[in-house]
RNA sequence: GGGCGCUUAGCUCAGUUGGUUCAGAGCGUCUGCCUUACAAGCAGAGGGUCGGGGGUUCGAAUCCCUCAGCGCCCACCA
């Protein structure tokens, strides 16, 4: 045999192993006949790098393949990246920007040879990083959310639902990214709140400007009028002073007396000079500010809406880029924050700026960047219809068909989906899929005509059919410039991923799909969870997956959510160095909980690490046991018998776990299985005499024990259980703990009898080693242990000796003077100590007791004596009460017995 | 503004339908041990009127009401 270190190195085992089941194709899956169970695997973006949410999230995602491959089912894990348009596409023109080159100075096949060099150089390194975490993917069915198969099946997604009526191109308000230059959902908005300042501008009231010119209205009628030697003005409070270059209305509440006097007249846009008229509408508020609303209708949802009922001008004073357009009389070319800036000071030199006060308000930031505040713009852009979609994807999650962990998200998604609004999912960048759709020439003025189909010579049969189309010719056609939403492919993943769309029907489709459960945290619940359901149901008529586990978000010990830019999240690739990947998944379960979040504490993977360091000592130990053929002795057949229900009754509460995914509860069960139950207890009741030899029979079922013990740890740790699983037994090259099954019964009655034997027996035990550590008497010396009548464990008595270092155990009719005495349930034991004893103390210790099982006994009497509680209770309740009260009245007879003895 | 969730030991959290000595676990703390597998360890101990108040009940950490604090999600008040 080999000898061990005293130590455990992750390091030189980890890479072995992992390389070594990547050769034997151990990841692998086909159909067969076997139970599928499958998980598609969150994307990554191609370029990113590991963080702690993917730490924990894959980890929790391997451990549940790894489980099923052990439960016998087919269990496949599949791998890929997504190819995060606007994120990637950020991250390439940034780095052409550092190379000198600008997006707008190339073609579009110029860049997108860029974003693929870019997506070959770094694409895949986080996959490879998951490799180190010991993740069990199936390698080989690694994809792309933009490779071949993936993108065929986007853009055949999105035909057929244009065909089907629910995709359509509108003229919307929408969320615009100035610095991505492309439009954004609302779930990519993200909004913040941010300390700003209230304008308060001064609307003059055109045309007459004499007092005469408001007749019939005084302050008396609640009017308030504002008038200054200029003439009188309206207030209007606003936070984005540099948009009143598109002001077309001003807006009051029609029942708000403060405003009366400004019904039907008309006003001048400060600083522009040019007349608006004052509209009515219940919409606002008159408590806010002075009840005067600036209407601008292209750069606000709430302004256009308004535009929209009273026909309002709409004038779009941006650029793309955020600057102010020519549509603007002033200002041209300035970005909008330093128009902010500059508008301030023009209209106070001009005093038209009546007062400025700080405001707190929500702005809306980018979900990708979050420098860059989202402006509202009318835009024309593709939407799918949400309410169809809504509809097929709320039933099976309502009615827990399709099953969220834990399950306040089904509320969360429910609101939302009773909600939903219709999703943008047109994009204006290069890297993503391409829409499908195909402008045919349009002359000045007409409206846009277009066709959407699969190829261009699909879409040019079709532009033929259209009126004044017969003599169109590719040529003619141009394609849409604008991309799809990431999660317009993402939403296809686990369809795509068995190429579900593309060939309807195929072998792996039909058997890997529905999904076992899906692993992901609960922001992206709308972005990806919901839709993929919404896809799910329309192409397949079947749920995506069968439950959705939740994971919480990382945060360091303090709370706050782990960060670049806080710079406290620790790099999971030294965490791994440093403690094995084995301890970090250990670290990362042991505060995850289902659904709370992970307070992330670098201690807990020391633990992880301390945890493998136990189970190679343990391994050690029985390692360098000698055989020899000697009889069994009666300690080691009890102790045998007892953990092998041991094991038993912790592989029902490990299963119970797992099947509500409560890996952390599993994982807690297994690691006090492992390390007081078999380590603290087992392995020390059969443990020989030192450089004494073992019998046989006992080594052997303490083989068949590690071996287990492997097989119940190795989902959480791979890499230590093959490490020794393969020591265990004499294996053949290509075996694996990996594909080995473990299935144990539920404990007999008679192992329950010898479990809860055994407990008592373990609290005799701890009552010896309480007397030895309070009189201070080393662990070598031995003693006697007297039992007051009867032994209740009586056949465990060679354990008892053994654990407690006993020369004896002596049933007794009353216990000797000069004991140290302690109860057992209500039996009473004692350890002789001669001259050592310390009466004081131990009548103090005895009195301390009596007064405890005194009150208590009060308590239970007044229970049996409430008329009340006796015919109302159920009648094992109350017999539990009766049982309690004879339990004290006994123990409380010996206590008294004892202490009069001892005084 | 609406919705959801949380508050139990120093920390992180369990606690299923109200009823076993139910007030728990892990970590940390304290005490004693370098006992030949493991000091990354072993043995033992202390620690909470279950956020406050009220109610229902024979009985409440658990159910109801209310107050306080915290967190998250959604929403168009400039």
């Amino acid at each position: 045999m080999m000898e061990l270190a005293s130590k455990y190195s992750p390091a030189e085992v980890e890479g072995k192993w992992y390389e070594y089941w990547e050769q034997h194709k151990l990841f692998a899956s086909k159909p067969d006949g076997r139970e599928p169970y499958t998980i598609v695997i969150p994307p990554p973006n191609v370029t990113g790098v590991l963080h702690m949410g993917h730490m924990l999230n894959n980890t929790i995602q391997d451990i549940l393949v790894r489980k099923a491959r052990m439960d016998g089912k087919n269990a496949c894990w599949v791998p890929g990246t997504d190819h995060a348009s606007i994120a990637t596409e950020a991250k390439v023109v940034n780095k052409l920007a550092k190379e000198g080159i600008k997006k707008r100075d190339l073609t579009r096949e110029q860049f997108l040879e860029h974003a693929w060099n870019w997506t070959h150089e770094y694409g895949g390194i986080i996959l490879k990083q998951l490799r180190k975490l010991g993740a069990s993917c199936d390698w080989d069915r690694t994809a792309f959310t933009m490779d071949e198969k993936r993108s065929e099946s986007v853009l055949k997604v999105f035909v057929d639902l244009y065909r089907k009526g629910l995709i359509y191109r509108g003229l919307r308000m929408v969320n615009w990214d100035p610095k991505a230059q492309t439009v954004l959902s609302t779930e990519e908005v993200i909004y913040k709140e941010e300390q700003s300042k209230l304008y308060y501008l001064k609307y003059y009231v055109a045309g007459e400007c004499s007092l005469s010119g408001i007749s019939g209205m005084s302050e008396e009628d609640g009017n308030v009028i504002h008038k200054d030697s200029k003439g009188y003005y309206a207030v209007v409070a606003t936070t984005r002073p540099e948009t009143i270059m598109g002001d077309t209305a001003m807006c009051i509440n029609p029942k708000d007396p403060k405003n009366q006097w400004l019904r039907g007249r008309k006003v001048i846009v400060p600083l522009v000079n040019r007349a608006i008229p004052v509209i009515e509408d219940r919409y606002v508020d008159i408590e806010f500010g002075t009840g005067c609303l600036k209407v601008t209708p292209a750069h606000d949802v709430n302004d256009y809406n308004l535009g929209k009922t009273h026909n309002l001008e709409t004038i779009d004073i941006f650029n793309p880029d955020g600057t102010i357009s020519e549509q603007s009389p002033l200002y041209v070319g300035m970005d909008r924050f330093d128009v902010r800036k500059q508008i301030a000071k023009d209209l106070e030199e001009a005093g038209l700026l009546e007062k400025v006060e700080d405001y707190v308000n929500k702005v809306g930031y980018s979900e990708r960047n979050s420098d860059t505040a989202v402006e509202p713009r009318l835009c024309m852009q593709w939407f799918l219809s949400m309410r169809h979609f809504a509809d097929i994807a709320l039933p099976p999650v309502k009615n827990g068909e399709l099953k969220f962990y834990p399950t306040k998200y089904v509320t969360t998604y429910t609101n939302w989906l009773e909600n939903i609004q219709d999703w943008c999912i047109s994009r204006q960048l290069w890297w993503g899929h391409r829409i499908p759709a195909y402008f045919l020439p349009q002359a000045e003025g007409e409206e846009e005509r277009f066709v959407v189909a699969l190829t261009p010579e699909e879409a040019l049969e079709e532009a033929k059919k259209l009126p004044g189309g017969e003599n169109l010719t590719l040529a003619d056609l141009r394609r849409d410039e604008d991309a799809l939403d990431t999660w317009f492919s993402s939403w296809l993943w686990p369809i795509s991923l068995f190429d579900g769309i593309n060939n309807p029907g195929n072998e792996e489709i039909n058997y890997y799909y529905p999904t076992s459960v899906l692993v992901t945290a609960p922001d992206i619940i709308f972005f990806w969870v919901a839709r993929m359901i919404m896809a799910g149901y329309e192409y397949l008529g079947e749920m995506p997956f069968k439950s959705v586990y939740f994971t919480g978000v990382v945060r360091d010990k303090l709370g706050r959510k782990m960060s670049k830019s806080l710079g406290n999240s620790p790099d999971p690739l030294l965490l791994i160095d440093q403690y094995g990947a084995d301890g970090v998944r250990m670290g990362m379960l042991l505060s995850a909980p289902a659904g709370n979040d992970i307070l992330f504490d670098e201690k807990l993977c020391q633990n992880g690490l301390a945890f493998c360091n136990k189970i190679w000592n343990a391994f050690r130990l029985v390692q360098g046991w000698e055989q020899a053929d000697i009889p069994q002795p009666e300690a080691s057949k009890k102790a045998i018998a007892w953990f092998d229900a041991q094991l038993k009754a912790a592989y029902a509460e490990i299963e119970d776990h797992y099947k509500k995914f409560r890996l952390s509860d599993a994982l807690m069960s297994v690691f006090k299985l492992f390390t007081d139950e078999f380590s603290g207890w087992y392995l020390e009741m059969i443990k020989p005499a030192y450089q004494q030899p073992i019998d046989k029979a006992t080594y052997a079922e303490t083989l068949r024990f590690f071996d287990i013990l492997m097989k119940l740890v190795h989902p959480f740790m791979p890499f230590i259980t093959e490490e020794i699983w393969q020591h265990i037994y004499d294996r053949k090259d290509g075996d694996s703990i990996m594909t080995e099954s473990l299935h144990l019964p539920t404990p007999t009655k008679e192992e329950e009898q010898l479990l809860s034997d055994v407990n008592v027996m373990k609290q005799m035990v701890a009552g010896v080693r309480a007397v030895r550590n309070a009189k201070n008497i080393a662990p070598k010396e031995k003693l006697e242990l007297e039992i007051v009548e009867k032994n209740p464990v009586d056949s465990l008595t060679d354990l008892i000796v053994k654990m407690a270092n006993l020369s004896a155990v002596h049933i007794v009719e009353t216990k000797g003077e000069g004991s140290s005495a302690f109860l057992v349930g209500t039996t009473e034991c004692a350890v002789p100590l001669g001259n050592l004893i310390d009466t004081e103390a131990e009548l103090q210790k005895m009195e301390a007791e009596l007064k405890h099982l005194e009150g208590f006994l009060i308590s239970v009497q007044k229970k049996l004596q409430n008329e009340r509680f006796v015919a109302n209770a159920p009648a094992q309740v109350v017999e539990l009460e009766r049982k309690k009260q004879r339990d004290a009245e006994t123990k409380i007879a010996a206590l008294k017995e004892n202490i009069a003895k001892l005084k």
